[in-house]
DNA sequence: TTTT
DNA sequence: TTTT
């Protein structure tokens, strides 16, 4: 279909600390939680509402990796823009399963701290680099290869997703 | 959470025709199964590839329900924009399922034509608004309220979302 | 033209206090002075090198004026989202001269604070809205009444606009 | 300032053909005139009212300038994405002018053809690649060098701007 | 699991 | 005129 456009954009709040991950290619993969919230008043009981929405960021794009791993921690404010993606796998009783991310490819998608670390412990510098020496140590768990789309495959991620529920 | 954005934009064609309903409330809701497809040449082999992304849409926006369902047919290119929301139901074999859909809320999103109706069937004037006069009749199914989202409630629609795979 | 998207999305920073009016109608307006910047390092050089844009915003939109004349300040941090306005008129010499201006109409727009208040005065409650009552006082001049388009028009605000530049 | 967006969406007309040039290092430059438009009922006299704003892009990314030049003719509807950049020069007469543009940065952007060519006359095959061979010939004036932004020296095309009104 |  |  030439002429058609898929786009995310979140501002949010990482829910927990980013998680880093090499594929089998050496290729890095971090994943993101974010929460969105919006809050309104109640028209009926003048209450105040909120509702937190949760989304699942997959960053592919090398440049931003590293910014996302160097940078963000649990509780950072960022700006980012991705497309969305609908994986689906089938878990270990054969039920089929989706689950739809955003995904930051290589290349594409955008990445923006926005508050400059106050209050957030000082990362290591470079901390993400230093992995490729120690591919595989613990929190850097290499991963299979990725699909055509450059993701890990259905498969390789599947026990992963099992504890999904973003 | 102050300050957070949850923005969708798509450019993309329908799969099928809009599927409109209304709410136990009165109010409606028009479904879209919306394509986008990005295509590009593998390194390796060289051949074209392509991967088509399946959208589930949600409008509850009263106005924009109408353009949908007056003027979108199967086919139909359109740009909307939207906020992403994930439902979670239990099917009937107790299996947790999750959705993620893109939700044009009252009074929010936007939707606009991009193909201005050639080859498509001229839409009878104002179908939309007919089905006030014959609520509950064939293709407009009334549905259960919504819960406080606006969004019919996980169960009145799980069958629905069983069909899934968009 | 059925189907056109006209949509400005910024993150930056107030270059000064907004600028709170009314037009002749009664209907606020808000003027903000946004930078954005990018850095680079320059290929030959290995310089850092940064460029900063300014945007002037105009704000109609009721609810988001109250929310920028109550909440932000120079400096604050913001999220929105408008439409671009090119604006023409004819100076004192007789020279024409245009102006872009990043537009949120009423009932349209989006503006989300990016820094909650850390560092910066508290806002006066309720400080717009108290202008009703000293309309046309210091800060607060009374406008001439907007056009069709719901802006000033071109000569009531030309003087202002000499002074432009950004 | 780390943390900022400066992004414009647009989907509309082109106005004119793309006017295809190269600057003084051989880099492609297209420059598109963009219209979309908003109509509306006017609350007073019913009227319907359409207003239409036209809009300046500059493409410096090398692969959507071949899309452009090569796909895009008068009339085609596009979607784009740029960020906004506003440029300063002082005419023959010494004054100051501005024009604010929307800006495809080398490696950044986005352009998609929303309309798959009908009614248009079919493109030259590889019509702007071809003019690498005849560098400054009828129709792809040869440009100077661009500033450290990418874009054209201010004088080199100040006698262009000068006919602006876009 | 975040944030206000 | 902001911010880093």
């Amino acid at each position: 279909m030439a002429g058609s456009i898929n786009k995310v954009i979140l501002v949010g709040n990482l829910g927990r600390d980013p998680e880093a991950n090499r594929l089998a290619s050496g290729d890095p993969v971090v994943r993101l939680s974010i929460a969105t919230s919006e809050t309104w008043r109640d028209k009926q009981s003048g209450e105040r509402k909120e509702r937190t929405e949760w989304h699942r960021v997959v960053i592919f794009n090398e440049a931003l990796c590293k910014v996302a791993s160097d940078y963000l921690r649990k509780g950072s404010k960022v700006y980012l823009e991705g497309q969305l993606a609908t994986r689906k796998w089938t878990d270990q009783q054969g039920v089929e399963k989706y689950a739809t991310e955003v995904v930051l490819q290589k290349f594409r998608g955008d990445l923006t701290i926005l508050d400059s670390g106050q209050g957030r412990p000082a990362p290591e510098p470079d901390a993400y680099g230093s992995t490729r020496t120690r591919e595989g140590g613990a929190g850097y768990a290499a991963a299979k290869e990725g699909d055509s789309f450059g993701r890990q495959s259905a498969t390789s991620s599947a026990h992963l997703d099992d504890e999904i529920p973003f």
